[in-house]
RNA sequence: GGCGACGUAGCUCAGCGUGGUAGAGCAAUUGGCUGUUAACCAAUUGGUCGUCGGUUCGAGUCCGACCGUCGCCGCCA
């Protein structure tokens, strides 16, 4: 009898694998059927069944007789063509251990109906094929982020979370007691990439944002991983390049790597053409009203008005030239125009929503300080980012843009709790 | 924060209009079946009807408050 080699579902499958093979891992699916039990065994790599008959290897049978969903175990025998078999390869067991034996396992295909349940036990639903999927495609988004940030020139740093002034409003911050003193949780690392802009010129950051937005939708958590960028010596269309190149290498890359995952989710993605359509809040705003949904020049896009936009895109866009009443205190305004900020938002097509936000940064020292005062902000909590600008700050621009939220649109996931592991939203604080 | 739904078995739901101490499917357990793919067939097990209070001879059902969950909006990545 030949030797059991270590190998794993994956390469079963796809006959990468010797003849004789011991694979680990766990009973996703089980059928006896007389004297035959089928087990779909998962593993990292993904499925394969395996096969235990009676008479043929009795300890086998045994071994996968007494096995329950989601065991662990480890299995030894035969790969074998079998056109019955899904994927068209199985395991024939010689041996069948259970290693780890599961209870009764409490995610039911009824149970897979039920949203709220299977976030009540997202330890365990994470095993489902669509979690797993989910999963694969975000780490396949941060990868290409981490290879795409490279190849620019980019350093990567990191920022605190704990901090002390707000980025965006001060009423979506949270709050924790630092040895007697408040601390916030940060909300943005914007504040810090610009203070180590002048350090290294090209910096981007991957750390959770924390946001006590009191948000109820599918596209919020309360804590998230941003991923944001910023530049010196780069104006406000050169981040917009920026930001279309990231997304489109996301895509690429899920493209080429998670085909079977897409599948499994039901999402038929394309890779959307650069650039990117830039659409200016004023063309926006008219667009809106012309669908039927009008809103006043100077509010942010509203919801409804931003799906209905971006139901006549296939693809991700821009809205630019963002007014300043709807926009941070730190943004540029145009000189002739300065009611209107050098911004933009990224909003994916399908309705998804906002995916980033950039702009470019206020650097002049007066300029700053005027527009701190002129929105009753208190001056003394951000003297440090103020000081920035009287020791050689130029133009510089940068963008945030969401992990969940990006990979949300990628996979096609309904809701934005599904592109977190263990998602932070406003009612959900476990597990 | 605003508007709207919903809380009955481990899960999904029916029952509530016309008040009389609960029912189905799935899951689980046991048995059967040597090619299952959401397997199938049979039996068994399983419930302080979200909580508290009120009306009533009697409340899962009617009334009130509270708690919780979900959806949409505002806010935002």
């Amino acid at each position: 009898m030949s030797a059991f080699e270590l190998s794993s579902a994956a390469d079963v499958l796809a006959g990468r694998s010797p003849a004789s093979v011991e694979v680990r891992g766990w009973v996703a699916r089980k059928h006896t059927v007389g004297g035959l039990v089928f087990v779909q065994l998962r593993d990292g790599t993904g499925y394969v069944q395996v096969s235990a008959r009676k008479g043929a290897s009795d300890a086998a049978y045994e071994g996968a007789r007494s096995s329950t969903k989601e065991s662990a175990v480890v299995v030894r025998g035969e790969v074998k063509d079998d056109r019955r078999a899904p994927g068209g390869k199985e395991i024939s067991a010689k041996e069948f251990v259970v290693v780890s034996r599961a209870e009764s396992w409490p995610i039911t295909k009824t149970a897979a109906k039920s949203a709220g349940f299977l976030f009540d036990k997202r330890r365990l639903s994470i095993r489902g094929p669509k979690a797993i999927a989910a999963m694969k495609i975000r780490a396949e988004v941060v990868g290409a982020t981490f290879d795409y940030f490279r190849e620019n020139g980019f350093h990567l740093i990191s920022a605190p979370s704990f901090v002390q002034a707000a980025v965006e409003g001060g009423s979506t911050l949270f709050s924790v007691d630092y040895f007697g003193k408040q601390a916030n949780l940060s909300q943005s690392a914007q504040f810090y990439e610009e203070a180590a802009l002048p350090a290294l010129q090209k910096v981007w950051i991957f750390q959770p944002a924390f946001r006590a937005e009191k948000s109820k939708t599918a596209k919020h958590l309360t804590e998230f991983w941003m991923i944001e960028a910023e530049q010196a010596f780069a104006e406000q269309p050169e981040n917009m390049k920026l930001q279309e190149g990231l997304l489109s290498k996301m895509v690429e890359r899920v493209l080429a790597n998670r085909q079977a995952e897409l599948k499994t989710l039901g999402r038929t993605l394309k890779q959307p053409p650069l650039p990117f359509p830039r659409i200016s809040y004023d063309e926006a705003l008219s667009t809106a009203g012309k669908l039927g949904f009008p809103f006043e020049w100077g509010d942010d896009l509203p919801t409804e008005a931003e799906r209905a936009i971006s139901l006549t895109q296939d693809s991700p866009f821009f809205v630019t030239d963002y007014p300043l009443s709807a926009r941070s205190f730190y943004h540029m305004t145009y000189p002739d125009r300065p009611k209107v900020t050098k911004s933009a938002d990224l909003i994916a097509p399908e309705g998804v929503g906002e995916l980033a936000t950039g702009g470019q940064r206020i650097h002049d020292y007066h300029e700053l300080m005027q527009r701190i005062q002129s929105q009753d902000l208190p001056t003394e909590s951000f003297a440090w980012y103020l000081e920035l600008r009287k020791y050689g700050m130029p133009p510089h621009s940068g963008f945030g843009i969401g992990v969940e939220r990006s990979t949300r649109w990628i996979a096609g996931l309904k809701h934005i709790r599904s592109a977190s592991l263990f998602p932070r939203t406003l009612s959900r604080i476990s597990p």
